[in-house]
DNA sequence: GATGAATGAGGCTTCATTCAT
DNA sequence: AATGAATGAAGCCTCATTCAT
């Protein structure tokens, strides 16, 4: 990933064609993306997109490593060491976070959904399952401090807790994504505490079996 | 979609082909699959292939159609109707089934992820939908019977329930494939219930928020 | 090599594409060679050549084949069980056959030129080697009759003295084609003779060391 | 040939420059050489390359020429005027000389090759012809010497002469780089003996038709 | 009913070369 | 002197689809 040659040129010309790679990613997945579509659209040479990248698989990885980086960036700033001792509070807050993220960048969504597909069925396993567990590291960092303040139960892997937390928030998104014309900004609100509502109930440490 | 052609041949060389094809476009997805290498793996002809369907999209149809009649019958025994006054015992009973039916058709579980990745951004949507709207039929059948027996929450939109306990099916699923070697059989069973027991927390009437 | 496509097709065209694979590799080698010229040459699509090979090597391996059987059809007439008594004599005629093949198929010595080359510094050496060594076939069984019937000496390893012999009659074939506008019909004759009289001051029995 | 420029600059990346593209063009042919592979490998800029060469054939020509004078130091030593009284043990020793120079540069050897194909097949021609010819001075120098002395037989032209022992010459280098790890040291003198045999039984004076 | 030959658009990638800095 | 960004032609190959038999 020779990225040096590609974060040198001009600022402006970066963006654009990781704006257009990124589109055509998302909308096609990474198979039927066309390189030719995105050097069109992005207004450069054949030649040169290869300049700046080893092959299509590079193109994709500097894609996703860009976008997490802006995920980062946006999503970040509440990470586990700012919280508060009101847990479930300050988890309500990233929750909203999180969700008017989702709305603003679908595409980041759909990018990061077929990595599971990816990850999966081709031989790019290896470096694609890296950018996963990247995309989960805030979010296991925050129930990972959570079971270390004694909010969050203990009794089930870490790891399959927040799988589980995860989907529900996809599932959550989707469901508000689809209604996005006829929503009322209070229903938005509403929606994402009942999903806070259901993470509590399932991973607070009072919901442990039998308690 | 002139499945009348196709319904009508040899049926072990119809179910070759539906297999053939099932395996090829859960692989690589409907983007990617390739018809030349199903022909080929099938051992039919082009010609055939295309006096069978009309074009790859119908031959794509066909194999979810049939997809969706084989999960009926292995998972639709237990529909509604069939429950008993113990919805919660029902409920856990028909999830290990599911369970069960997704390690052995991972396929099967591949190909239904695809589809909500198609359905919103290419131009199948129409029918697509279809066919992933029927994939929640059951799952949406038993829902709304739990709610009508009183044991699941009415105070949520049936749909939102629905695909939030999906999506944690499919994140459990997903969690116990990866370990399959490693997993003892009562582990599988343990995992069920740990599953089956937040359905509970989040969906049973004693869960709706302030009571 | 699935020829059976190639082999059943339209004679007329499929001497063509035969015709103008082989002029295409022989004047730019294997590794210049362009399919995109081929089959403009050749009058036929680019889905067809791919239809009747599985890539370049393979129409390269297929043009080498039937190369191959040209050769024996026009040179392996005087095949090792057709010598008479007189080895040295027949040695002549074989020689002056091949004199003349060569002069009709340039085309065919370059062929077989670069398959040395390639068989060391490619990554085709296997099916490459194969057809040298089929190559020489002829050649080798001419020469073993000779040892046996004592007209060759044999205190040499058959290949090298095959291996020896070959690159001579190649200098010499390569001498006359440089300058066959100014050559005479009898020189001809003349140079083939020439070359003979040197195989067997070489590899006469009686040229054994210090005999 | 703007050699100047590049005669010009620090000799150690000049001698890296050559090595490099001396090698890619043995291992690839002119046609499949790759420029960008020797810069990379050489460690210049692509700019560097255009401002010492025209093109890639003033490189490949330029290399060929490195190669000529690295031939000369090595093997011109012995020229024809460093000959004594014993011409054919002349001959004996400048083969060894010759054998041993061919192990230890296979590369050159490979150049040499090409040079005839691409003499015959390309629009080179006229350049490349005369490093085929400078190529073969020494040794004809050598032959040339031994005809004034009358030790080569005088009546048949001298460059048929040189080309023919020259192609045996490579049939038995051949050989023995085949063999080479099973190889004897004492095997090596007594190949080189064999075909030094076979050059004076073909090119003696005394080997002259009907003597 | 079934076959398979034929197609051209488009896929990803490499290339030698130019030129502003 | 030297750099490296930019280019478009050409490379090999795969694709879904058509149609005469």
């Amino acid at each position: 990933m020779p990225t040096k040659r590609f974060d040198n040129i001009d600022p402006e010309r970066r963006r654009k064609i990781l704006d257009v790679a990124q589109a055509e990613f998302s909308q096609n997945g990474y198979g039927k993306a066309s390189l030719n579509r995105i050097i069109k659209a992005a207004g450069i040479s054949k030649g040169s997109l290869y300049y700046y990248f080893e092959d299509k698989t590079d193109l994709y990885l500097t894609v996703l490593e860009n976008v997490m980086l802006e995920v980062f960036n946006k999503l970040g700033g509440i990470a586990a060491g700012e919280f508060t001792d009101d847990f479930w509070g300050d988890w309500e807050n990233y929750c909203k976070k999180s969700a008017h993220f989702s709305y603003e960048n679908p595409d980041i969504v759909r990018l990061y959904r077929e990595l599971l597909h990816l990850s999966r069925n081709q031989d790019m396993s290896h470096t694609v399952n890296e950018f996963i567990n990247r995309g989960k590291v805030v979010f296991t960092e925050i129930i990972q401090h959570g079971q270390e303040t004694g909010a969050v139960r203990k009794d089930i892997p870490l790891e399959l807790l927040v799988n589980i937390l995860f989907s529900m928030g996809e599932a959550v998104d989707y469901w508000m994504i689809e209604r996005w014309d006829e929503f009322l900004p209070e229903e938005i609100e509403k929606t994402v505490l009942l999903y806070t509502d259901m993470c509590r109930k399932i991973a607070g440490s009072e919901a442990v079996k039998g308690g």
